[in-house]
This record gives C-alpha cells, structure tokens and sequence, in this order.
DNA sequence: CGGTATCCGAATTGATACTG
DNA sequence: CAGTATCAATTCGGATACCG
C-alpha cells in the first residue's frame, strides 16, 4: 500500500508521521508550543542556535500539517502569535514517549530530562 | 540542557530518537524485522525502492544504534541475518503510536493499515 | 517585529557498475 | 549472496542582507 498526501508519497503512516516531526527544530518548537501561546520572537528566545528563516520554514510546514495554528494580529509593530491545535495535542503523548525512549538511548536518567532547553526547572511532565 | 552521543548533539532526547528511526528506510526495516528474523536479499524484496548502498547503510546504523544485530554465516554462498534486538524491541510500541498518528494524519482508517507494503494480509497488530 | 530573498556549503539519496 | 565504489542529483541547513 502506498500513501499519499500533500504530492508526498509515504510507504507506511510512520513515514508520514515522521515527516511532520522530524524537521531539525520541530521538536523544539512542538514542546515550546505544548504548554503556552508565543510569539515568533519568543520562540527564537527559546531555541537557540535557529535563525529566522528555518524557524519561519518549520513553523509553516507545522501550519499546513494542521499541528499548529498562526495568527496575525493587524497592528504595529505587528504581532504574530503560534498556538498548538487539539490534533497537535495529540502529538505531546507520542514526544513523550520518544523523549523517554531518547533518554534511555543517551543513557541519562529520565527524570533528569528538560524536554525543552529553556524550560528547565519549570518542572518535568 | 545539550546531550551528545556518537559526537553528535541534540538539545533534546527526541531528537536523538528522532535520528535513530528517522532513516528513510528505518520505519519498514524496523517493522519487518519487528516478527522475524532476515537475510539481507529478504528485507531487500520486503522493501520495495531501496538499493544495496541504501539498506547496507540503515542496517549499519541500526545496528551501531543498538537497534538491532547482524550475523554472518561464513558459508558459501555468504549468508547474513539481521535481528531486533530486546533494545529495539522497545521502539516497536512508539512505532505503533506513531503509525495510528499517521494514519490520522493521512485521513486513513487505522484499522485499514497494514503496516510493512508486504505484510499485508498478515493481520494487524 | 516578523519576516523575505539570495547565495552557498554540507549532507542525503540514488543509479550504476563491480567484487569476494 | 551480500555487499563496495564511484559519481551525480537533490535536498537541507545556514549566514547574511534587506523589507513592510
């Protein structure tokens, strides 16, 4: 069986899947957007090391995959505000698991685990 | 937080699950050695595209990941099989989440997967 | 503030031919 | 049978500069 969606051919739903997570700084992004509203620059604040055109890049390839949602606000200086959908939601259980597994993987303790790099100390799970 | 492993980085223990299943061709190398032991000619007619360079270069991964192992019969003919191992085992529940995901993503009924092109018909799950 | 546009180097994937 | 070697094509990621 052969899947298909958006011109992309995929072999098997995991390879899909993986399409929509697996961008360099998705994952990143997906835990900045798990718990809280932002804007594009706090986003950049929070993942280090990304400059502004991948982060556009990701964050409108997660638009058109439906896992997030982006919202113009017509003022000056503009704002532009990125929020997770309930479909994206879905994704947190899966992030979870991948980080546990990752951390086993790494070796390291999973409770020690900040999923996000700049939330560290806000508390785990 | 930075982790490393293998003199590579990742800001986040998915990532570096990510980079292990995330291979083109490792969510159907996974899947199809997921129930069964396999020689190299037999993933290779399982896994319908790839060439040798290709699938050589997943296994080889796989294996220094940990995911699997690689046995070579010194016969002749040469024979070599590849096998999860316990390690891997423990992907095989992520696959699944991520499968069901995917068959969201793709609009497709989960029920209808068959997960590798050429299990289908083996019965799911 | 929140992006685009351009250019570039690095990495990934593949087709093809050959080998122990 | 199970790969290697070589070369070509494509894609990805990033630095920099500019724009409404």
């Amino acid at each position: 069986m052969i899947y298909t969606k958006n011109g992309k051919t995929y072999h098997c739903p995991v390879e899909a899947a993986l399409d929509v997570i697996g961008g360099k700084w998705k994952p990143l992004i997906l835990w900045a957007l798990g718990d809280d509203v932002m804007r594009f620059s706090e986003l950049q604040k929070m993942i280090p090391g990304v400059n502004t055109k991948m982060l556009t890049k990701q964050l409108r390839e997660l638009e058109a995959d439906g896992v997030l949602t982006r919202t113009v606000y017509p003022e000056v200086p503009p704002r532009v505000e990125y929020a997770i959908t309930d479909f994206g939601k879905t994704l947190l259980p899966i992030m979870e698991a991948l980080c546990a597994w990752g951390a086993q993987y790494l070796g390291i303790d999973d409770a020690a685990v900040s999923r996000c790099p700049t939330k560290a100390g806000k508390g785990k799970a």
